[in-house]
DNA sequence: ACCGGAACTGGAAGCGCTCTCACACCCGGC
DNA sequence: GCCGGGTGTGAGAGCGCTTCCAGTTCCGGT
């Protein structure tokens, strides 16, 4: 039966010498691979063995070119600087998407957007080797950019949109839980030290730091930061000078705080006693600084692996889902 | 000029789209969009304004299929579990490569290999749509399926092959610089929490350790652990019960040392004290801790630069490059 | 014996692109 | 006036695959 032609080492092995081996046309070949259209039990058996006798791979190239998309994931990160790549959060992110990928056969594409560029959105929605995008950090001009025709094929991790569906913490609620939970412990006097302006999620957690805190009468005092130590701390500094009777800090994530309550202490400043500290994500040094640190947890795998099954998938069960973060009550606050 | 046909907003634009707004031929048009190949200035420019006018975007997938290559780099991460992915030095690596291969519109594709099955290998290797592959962590047996044929496009982080280059921070080094440190302190009694047996740079590191500590006369004192604060405090109940007199430990990582600082302490032992404790990596929190840890930090971005671009360009300096990390005396030890 | 239809198969088109090749053109030199 | 060499161009092949479509076989029903 082994009718195999001599091949050389250079060669690739393509569908044709499956075909060839197995003795039949590379359509019915195609067919018994990706196992849709008609085919007989015999032409499946040859066909397989003949796969596994050559070693055959699908070429992927190919695949996408003629199928119109391609297998893999794109995980699209916007952000000026590469620090945002290197976020804690972003990386349990694209960690998490990987792990779903993998179990699906499923590339994963990491993309720095460093200039928010709408046209390198437009760009990747047109990559057909790619099979659907995930949007992190999106600004509203980049989502405006995603075509109302690949709705379907990409998701934003983080901002509203009407045609792109949404996963993203409930953020809102996770810096309510915060606020209160420094009032019920007497602070009155609370400032906030937040991420990038730009970014959406910070957006809504300072907004609703700023209405609670016009509601109930009380200061609102905004020092902006990057998401880095050496931003908290710098930080830490401004707002001790600007308002220096504070007592409470709720940063923009864990790195923060802990900046913040390295350059609190560097100052003689007591944590909780003085000013107490929190922050955002949960990292895992969070219950291993000293204090340990009151911070706010969130299920980044549900929400990576419900974005990429949705996507993926192309369905989704609501335009926007928010995902409640949890608040975990330690010794900074 | 503009004879533009009215084109259906389903419609994907076309090399020979550019070609007839243009009033030239597809085989010029590529010439002039791929920059190789003879073309007139008149040609370019037409080409060029009809790529703007259409917003032509070329399609990778029939880029990949006919020029034998894609464009993008591969970064594959090796480990059972997920964490692997999720670990701060393969963050901060991926980030880098992103980076890098950002300027250069290059794509990046983060790959699990659970398994650490040959196979994967190969079938990264044969993927056209990918120029190039990093492996990371990868075994003996993984570097051993990667074909004599594709050396030129696949480099090892972390593990010698004569066919492959290898690009790796000097963990031996490192880890030597760390025993003389603890020694010159007076400690004598050092034990090692190190990462999983399988990782090449965990077992060039134990090593060294152990034939140091033979050269010297010392015990030898090996816990194995996995790279999670987690597996630091476990590690460290056990290494405490088998020997209780230990003045000293070196941890695979720094999350491993802060868990180990952390278990320590909840038993009432002084660090450094009663034991000295350090740790790899140089995380961004090894200098928030109490006491501040001392570490040994890695180039990464540097190996990572200078891993995408000799495997992106096909060109290396030498076989392996091994990249010195520096020790970081803190409090801890 | 005949026929309609279901089940399977192979030829061939074509996805969008690059690249080889043959051709057309223009120049200066004999 | 003719030829060699350089320069620019377009027709066309073909990358490996999926899929349409027409053809073949084989079945049960009449």
């Amino acid at each position: 039966m082994t009718t195999s032609t001599p091949h050389t080492s250079t060669h690739r092995v393509t569908l044709e010498d499956v075909a060839r081996e197995a003795g039949v046309s590379r359509a019915t070949a195609s067919r018994v691979i990706t196992g849709c259209g008609p085919s007989s039990a015999e032409a499946r058996d040859r066909v397989i063995a003949a796969v596994k006798a050559l070693g055959y791979i699908p070429d992927a190239a190919a695949r996408a070119l003629v199928g119109g998309h391609g297998f893999r994931l794109v995980v699209a990160v916007t952000g000026h600087t590469p620090s945002t790549l290197d976020d804690p959060y972003v990386d349990r992110f694209v960690a998490s998407v990987a792990v779903t990928c993998a179990t699906r056969g499923i590339g994963v594409s990491l993309q720095w957007l460093p200039y928010r560029d709408p046209d390198q959105v437009r760009r990747l929605a047109k990559d057909r080797s790619a099979r659907a995008v995930l949007l992190l950090n999106a600004t509203d001009a980049v989502l405006r950019a995603v075509p109302a025709a690949l709705t379907g094929r990409i998701a934003s991790i983080g901002l509203g949109s009407t045609t792109v569906p949404v996963f993203d913490v409930d953020l809102a609620g996770a810096t309510a839980a915060m606020v209160y939970h420094l009032y019920d412990k007497g602070r009155r006097r609370i400032a906030m030290v937040s991420g990038p302006a730009w970014m959406p999620c910070v957006a809504r957690s300072v907004e609703t730091y700023r209405s609670l805190m016009q509601a109930g009468g009380l200061p609102f005092r905004l020092v902006r930061s990057n998401f880095t130590a050496d931003g908290g701390k710098a930080a830490a500094r401004t707002a001790l000078c600007r308002w220096p009777d504070t007592d409470a800090v709720i940063a923009g994530n864990d790195a923060v705080a802990l900046g913040i309550i390295a350059a609190l202490r560097g100052q003689g400043r007591n944590i909780p006693g003085d000013v107490a500290v929190c922050g955002f994500d949960d990292i895992p040094f969070a219950v291993l600084s000293t204090p340990t640190l009151t911070t706010s947890t969130h299920p980044v795998e549900r929400i990576a692996t419900a974005a990429t099954t949705a996507v993926l998938d192309g369905s989704w069960a609501s335009p926007a889902t928010y995902y409640p973060s949890q608040l975990i009550c330690r010794e900074s606050a």
